[in-house]
DNA sequence: AGTATAACAGAATAATATTCATAAAATTAC
DNA sequence: GTAATTTTATGAATATTATTCTGTTATACT
């Protein structure tokens, strides 16, 4: 008997994958025909690609500027967390401006993007939640002043 | 007569846009219930916000553990590139691993996000690209150890 | 080889997307 | 303010698609 999951993934989910990172809205039958299949069986492979927690989320990418979200902003900071267990980052992750928080090799501790409306914004940020976070030791901010790209599709491998 | 295209999203924009970016494959109909509306108002709706380049893309996010991209990293560069017209960014978003470029302010020009495989992979990269981009006069890389939240969701106001 | 498991195809059905004609609402012009 | 114009919405009809299910084939394991 084997109960455990199988998380290798072959060459038609590398495919499904590619297709959907592409565009998740793309249909069952698009991809059938795409790769020769039937819709039932693609549709049986996604629902295991999304049990298996290869696939996250569909989402969908708006455009920041109309939103009115011109300031995109990298901070680093230093934080006196214990080595481990770093609850400064769980703090950081749960601001819904704060896109990502990285914990990086070197001096300053956690690599923190944030979106806001402006550069007010972003100080309002700081002040009403950064500022109430303890251990953290240092901030310095890097203001974003031209996004040339910016995407999460993966390079997916042929097999 | 007017023929300019409306830029500014009302309530119901924003709130199918809210849904939207929380799960792309949403259906109308499900939306439609959930803003107390016709599933083909809200098709309508949709279609003009994609028209409008409002949504720029249904994107499917992956687990890069599942594909082996165990590799993130930060990348700062300078560049000699004449001020205004930066060529060298544009080489780097050529680069399918090269996820993001940044034209920052400060002493470094670029923050480039980069995810491969591993180390090697990554060294690889800087080998048989980086280094055959002109301008780039410095290369300062931050290896990601941990990544506690990473997503582009924004924060979409109410109103 | 034989059994168990997983993956697929194809048909039937359910649900959804899409189109379209019409009505209501909002905007604009005068 | 009112008429004309444009935008947005509804609801029904139709086209597509998703989903389920059954039987079959392929694969893995012993």
């Amino acid at each position: 008997m084997s109960t455990e999951n199988n998380l290798s993934l072959d060459k038609t989910d590398l495919s499904i994958l590619r297709l959907m990172q592409e565009n998740s809205r793309i249909s069952n039958v698009q991809m059938a025909k795409e790769l020769d299949m039937a819709p039932s069986a693609i549709l049986e492979r996604v629902k295991k690609l999304e049990q298996k927690n290869v696939i996250l989320q569909y989402t969908t990418r708006i455009n920041p500027a109309r939103l009115n979200l011109k300031l995109l902003a990298f901070i680093s900071m230093k934080a006196s967390d214990s080595i481990g267990c770093s609850t400064t980052a769980l703090e950081l992750a749960k601001i819904p401006e704060v896109q990502e928080v990285h914990h990086i090799a070197g001096e300053d501790c956690y690599l923190v993007k944030v979106r806001t409306t402006d550069s007010a914004s972003l100080m309002a940020l700081m002040r009403d939640h950064f500022s109430k976070i303890p251990n953290i030791l240092s901030i310095r901010s890097t203001i974003v002043l031209e996004t040339v790209k910016e995407q999460q599709q993966l390079v997916i491998p042929e097999k």
